[in-house]
DNA sequence: TCTGTAGTTAACAATTACGTTAATTAGCGA
DNA sequence: TCGCTAATTAACGTAATTGTTAACTACAGA
């Protein structure tokens, strides 16, 4: 499958050179030869997984000059964490109550406020 | 590589069936063939699906007889969440104000709490 | 124009992922 | 025991992913 953008990513995510990219560009801008630099593999697999994670929406590219400086954009992380929002009341017992609250009050409970 | 757990989490998430998959589990615990029903695919793909959430720690799966119910596991889902949270100062400006207000707590700043 | 640096694309190999159909295991019940 | 249902495993094909090295494009500056 792999059509829809909440696939294209997690399977970018899914990858861990590629989330340590992201991590590094949390600080800041880097450039191709940059963000390389902490990893083993050759510049082209670089270059790849820069590709994958422009795709996927996770980093845009400028150009000046020779360089194309990448930045992290941060829309998919934020469909991904309203993705899995749906799911916190599985963990979250807070939620739970407070999803009960809201549930309450929209009934119209007068004792909603209580709890 | 593959080999960290976040990763097998992102790409168990990866796939559509699989989402598919899970958000039915919250519903409640189902058997294979319930979980196969909705989709076009045969059913040793769905076991084959099921198996990847499972080492994903997704899913767990009891046995009644010859069925086997599966539940959905909050754990994983949680600690993807836990993860993408680091990146949320990139989108949520509140947080973004939270975080600036924290910082100057922990410096001390008498005027901190003005904000 | 020539050279060096930055980065991408091409071509290839190995592995993984995902689907199929056919065969197999496991348990229930007549 | 036999047959039915539930589910997995086996064997296979194909496409995608990830890496490599070599060749190429693009720009800066002497």
């Amino acid at each position: 499958m792999q059509t829809d953008s909440l696939s294209a990513i997690l399977s970018a995510l899914a990858d861990p050179t590629r989330r340590a990219i992201l991590a590094r560009l949390v600080e800041g801008e880097a450039t191709v030869n940059e963000l390389a630099e902490p990893f083993e593999i050759s510049l082209p697999a670089i270059s790849r997984h820069l590709k994958v994670l422009e795709a996927a929406g996770l980093i845009s590219r400028s150009r000046t000059a020779q360089w194309r400086p990448c930045r992290i954009e941060a829309a998919p992380l934020k469909d991904l964490s309203i993705w899995i929002e749906r799911y916190r009341r599985l963990w979250d017992e807070s939620f739970d109550k407070m999803d009960a609250y809201l549930r309450d009050l929209q009934k119209g409970d007068p004792d909603a406020r209580k709890n």
